[in-house]
DNA sequence: CATAATACCGATTGACGGTCGGTTTTATAT
DNA sequence: ATATAAAACCGACCGTCAATCGGTATTATG
């Protein structure tokens, strides 16, 4: 699954607001970027083929919304183009880590580290 | 930074044998996928041209080889991938992790937290 | 039922990976 | 030095896909 500049645009502008409609996503990136309403709703429609963005209509015209949340979405990011290089997500994320560890300051070391110790109680107690 | 299939096949022989000629990596992919040691070339002359491959002349041939460890060049795929998405890096990992991990086993986990543990020692000690 | 608003269709363009034939360059052997 | 074999290099073509947008069909609403 590969992305475009716009669809990224896009699919970032539907975390951040939720809900619209063409008219609103083309108001919305028309001062940044020109582009007419009918690129906006061919890259909604796109999207919308591809399984990022859901719809239903209201009035008019389709109301528009992302069907998985940010980090769901880099979640399978991750493992879809990992997994030409890896036997599972985990050996990747291994990987990615390891890699990213020399960047990381020890405050973003320790919240990682939360997050993980959060994780393991959750799971205990299931 | 988009690789097509036989890139990325390609880069994964280099990960695993370490150096070889057009005329080898082509001997390697033949039976598997046919293809001309042209199209071989020209791959490999895509991967130099990215940054990918560092390639030498030894008798007639170019002997090519991975420019970055497998590891790094996750890290470097996972920062390139989800910049358009997360002010940093360290942002994207969380991400990935929270959405990963509900399919993390506890020795997963566990391994992870070693590694991070490791890296804070490390780091300690600088 | 008219019309305004939107969806839908289809064509075009530009990148890019994959493919490979043909030509040029170059390393080696005589 | 020169022939030749081996490889690099060039250029063309195809398929795919995102971006773009004009034109037409559809549909919700007054």
């Amino acid at each position: 699954m590969t992305l475009g500049e716009l669809e990224k645009a896009v699919l970032q502008f539907f975390w951040k607001y939720g809900e619209a409609d063409a008219k609103q996503v083309h108001a919305y990136f028309e001062p940044k970027r020109g582009g007419t309403l009918n690129t906006i709703q061919s890259t909604l429609d796109r999207l919308y083929k591809k399984g990022l963005l859901k719809r239903h209509k209201s009035g008019y015209a389709y109301l528009y919304q992302a069907t998985k949340t940010k980090d769901d979405f880099i979640g399978e990011l991750f493992v879809d183009l990992t997994k030409d290089f890896f036997a599972s997500p985990e050996n990747a994320l291994h990987a990615a880590f390891s890699s990213l560890s020399s960047s990381l300051s020890d405050k973003e070391i320790t919240e990682l580290e939360a997050l993980i110790d959060r994780h393991r109680t959750a799971s205990d107690s299931e």
